[in-house]
DNA sequence: GGTGTGACGCAGG
DNA sequence: CCCTGCGCCACAC
């Protein structure tokens, strides 16, 4: 087997996939981890966040939040100002960063349905 | 090959 | 509203 350590490629594929799906989110919306692991129809939420954690330096992941519109303390800050300057809807006292969450009732996006696997 | 951990999700108290 | 526990999948040790 030529390619018997497709392993490797696999995990490739799937980060682009990913990637891919977080670019599409347009300015102002925002979606959620479980969505776009469905959306790839690979996996779990939580490789979601270790592809975004690692690569996600490339895509908007401000876009990219928890099923409950929330996210990460340690990138609420960062991930504030975008929504300040895309005026994303956001839900809560937007003072208050720990509270931070966004308002998925108007901003959700849904991402493009999986490719059919053909 | 078991154990721990994580940019998650949900149910329960 | 808060925190806790459990399940989930992939990876590092």
């Amino acid at each position: 087997m030529t390619e018997a350590q497709s392993g490797k490629d696999a995990s490739e594929a799937y980060v682009e996939a990913v990637l891919r799906v977080v670019e599409q989110v347009p300015p102002g919306h925002a979606t959620t981890y479980s969505l776009i692991a469905e959306a790839v129809g690979r996996s779990g939420p939580r490789q979601v966040g270790r592809v975004l954690a690692m690569y996600g330096g490339s895509v908007p992941w401000w876009r990219v939040v928890r099923a409950d519109g929330s996210l990460p303390p340690s990138h609420q800050p960062a991930a504030l100002s975008r929504y300040r300057e895309e005026s994303t809807p956001l839900r809560g006292a937007i003072t208050d960063a720990r509270a931070l969450r966004v308002d998925l009732g108007r901003a959700l996006w849904l991402p493009p349905s999986r490719p059919p696997r053909t």
